[in-house]
DNA sequence: TAAAATTATGCAACATTGTTGCGTTAATAC
DNA sequence: GTATTAACGCAACAATGTTGCATAATTTTA
């Protein structure tokens, strides 16, 4: 039954992921913890915290997992949420773009769990610099 | 100016991706040339092929990097394929499934440059089975 | 509150995927 | 056939993620 604990390094990462505004990779999060825990650590509080649905994996487009937390996710979207990731091409962040409920067209004969939708580019904060 | 070389090796990657009706990742395809080279060339030749838009490369919802042949692919829709891909959570196959135009809702002052849809599920072979 | 149970951690070692440098091999042009 | 240089092999490295196991910390319960 698994009893959750509630430890100084699992608040340290969540804290981390809930501050920030946009997605991060667990080398980003660990360079954020300050050593107050073993990389290792991170990976499986990481692991718990999605469990738990408390944030959820996002997969960039480079291939390297990001993190960002749950706000805008009731359980039932977890599953299922049709938002969609920006990854700016510039400055490397990937931002979570809320509420964008698209259309599918896949043949019927596929069972559909769950939508990824990433979309490259450049973000703002990178346009006006530009 | 860079000439090209069709080598033995190259033909052969090409023949594979092209064969085969899932997308495939550098481990599988290396697999399959059967020692003709080392793993480090495969590498290069997959670099190599999308570069010359012969094959395309698409993150799978695990962040390993799998190629598939660009058949449907104009010069034009190669930067901006919205095809949709199809995840395996059973067989783990990744799939094109070609043709989904989506219409995305994207904040204005956003600059899209690549559409990335992943969705997972349970592909048709993997019903029938179950 | 002390002991038992079990969750969480640290460390070391490993696995996988992908990259780089450099000397050598081989495909193509002439 | 020879010259040119793209492509290759090998070794070594780098980044990301995983596993096993002993230990630490927290919670339960007696």
């Amino acid at each position: 039954m698994a009893i959750i604990r509630n430890t100084v390094a699992k608040k340290a990462v969540f804290e981390i992921i809930q501050v920030n505004k946009t997605a991060m990779s667990q080398t980003e999060i660990f360079a954020k913890v300050n050593n107050i825990c073993d990389r290792v650590t991170v990976y499986r509080i990481l692991e718990r915290l999605v469990k738990e649905m408390k944030i959820h994996k996002i997969v960039n487009v480079n291939g390297v997992i990001n993190y960002a937390p749950c706000n805008s996710c009731s359980h039932d979207q977890h599953v299922h949420h049709d938002h969609l990731h920006f990854s700016c091409t510039t400055c490397k962040k990937l931002t979570c773009i809320s509420d964008n409920h698209i259309a599918l067209n896949i043949p019927s004969n596929y069972q559909v769990a769950e939508v990824f939708l990433t979309v490259s580019g450049i973000c703002p904060d990178c346009l006006i610099i530009a």
